[in-house]
DNA sequence: CCGGAACCGTGACAAACGTCACGGGGATGT
DNA sequence: ACATCCCCGTGACGTTTGTCACGGTTCCGG
């Protein structure tokens, strides 16, 4: 029997994955939580086997919470499933510990055969977007321009990005200069668009 | 018996929910789409009583794929449910003949009993939600605005805005002005932001 | 019929933006 | 010790952007 926790921000999503799930007969709901501070706490009390975590969580990240998990319940596997199939979570999972990645485009018949596996100690990734990840490579951007760009998404100028990370003007624009031409954008906003979407904030 | 449709792009999401409607005696799956052009097709064929539609799908969204229903089946009610909670889709959806609103934050057990109540011909609709639909009132933006914004999206140059839309770049920086000033954005990329959020676009 | 509103365009101007060249400091690896 | 890379900053430049004033067209309601 496989114990198992459920974490997504979206409670219709987390109840209809457990009603889902709970039909399996070797596959047991102990837990529900909604939030990605919560998680940790949950898999220890419940004593759960295998954890689905959702990306997308108030609190905490889900990638976050799994590393937490793996620190805290080492016994507890972790399978992340996310809307956004983007490399760079994928990577970050991976690298946070996970044992297995779905995206939730997958049909639902095969959500079953992945806890299965996880909790088996097997891996479980996504063959597309494992090959997407490796195409991609890592993330171009050094850390500070990855803040000044993750700043630049709120819609805010040049001077009050500076305020935000305690930076000169003129710095703040080499480094979303830099940012732009790494990205291909047009400008700021486009490349703050293209780095989102590839995971790189 | 209910008869019941289900329209998700995300296939796990999608078949989770099918799992969990079907735990309910009364309430029969009969049919399930991934793509919102595919929705009125499955209707009339498969004959269901109430069709649960998400918004963002592939092919035609949720609230088009709801106008669709209500012309070629009236018989059939539409609940719309939505990751999003924003006013602006609430009025569309509203206009478009929906029946009901739910968003997906809402627990899952209530979400059999908005089913229900549709079916019976009664509205659902999130209370939360609704006053903010009241007190926010309508875009107030104009048509040309609108166009300009949703362009703005792209990241494009304004050169490149004239382009896609056919006019001149002064009259582009016109209506993005204009729209700024609205929005209460402090730039095209912010004010491009809030408008969306509102479901402006 | 006239006023108002939305639409399209022009021209002009200040501000913000993106790019470049340059220098200095710190950390890393050879 | 040296080269290399990232970080931070300055100054200057040409371009883009946002704003304004203005004139014109069309359409609709009073």
């Amino acid at each position: 029997m496989i114990r198992l926790l459920i974490a997504d921000d979206q409670a219709l999503v987390r109840g209809a994955l457990a009603a889902l799930l709970d039909l399996e007969p070797d596959i047991e709901v102990v837990a529900q939580v909604g939030r990605g501070d919560e998680v940790a706490d949950a898999v220890t009390s419940s004593g759960a086997d295998v954890a689905l975590l959702d990306i997308e969580m108030p609190g905490m990240d889900g990638i976050d919470a799994c590393a937490e998990v793996r620190d805290h319940a080492p016994g507890c596997r972790v399978l992340i499933v996310t809307t956004f199939g983007r490399p760079g979570y994928l990577k970050r999972a991976m690298r946070a510990g996970a044992s297995g990645f779905v995206v939730k485009d997958t049909p639902a018949t095969q959500l079953a055969d992945a806890v299965r596996r996880v909790a088996q100690g097997l891996r479980v990734v996504d063959p597309v977007l494992a090959a997407e990840s490796l195409a991609q490579g890592d993330s171009p951007l050094t850390e500070r321009e990855t803040d000044v760009l993750a700043a630049a998404q709120t819609g805010g100028s040049i001077a009050d990005i500076a305020g935000m990370l305690h930076l000169s003007e003129g710095t703040v624009r080499n480094h979303l200069s830099s940012a732009i031409g790494k990205t291909g954008g047009r400008n700021r906003a486009d490349a703050a668009r293209i780095a989102d979407e590839n995971g790189w904030l």
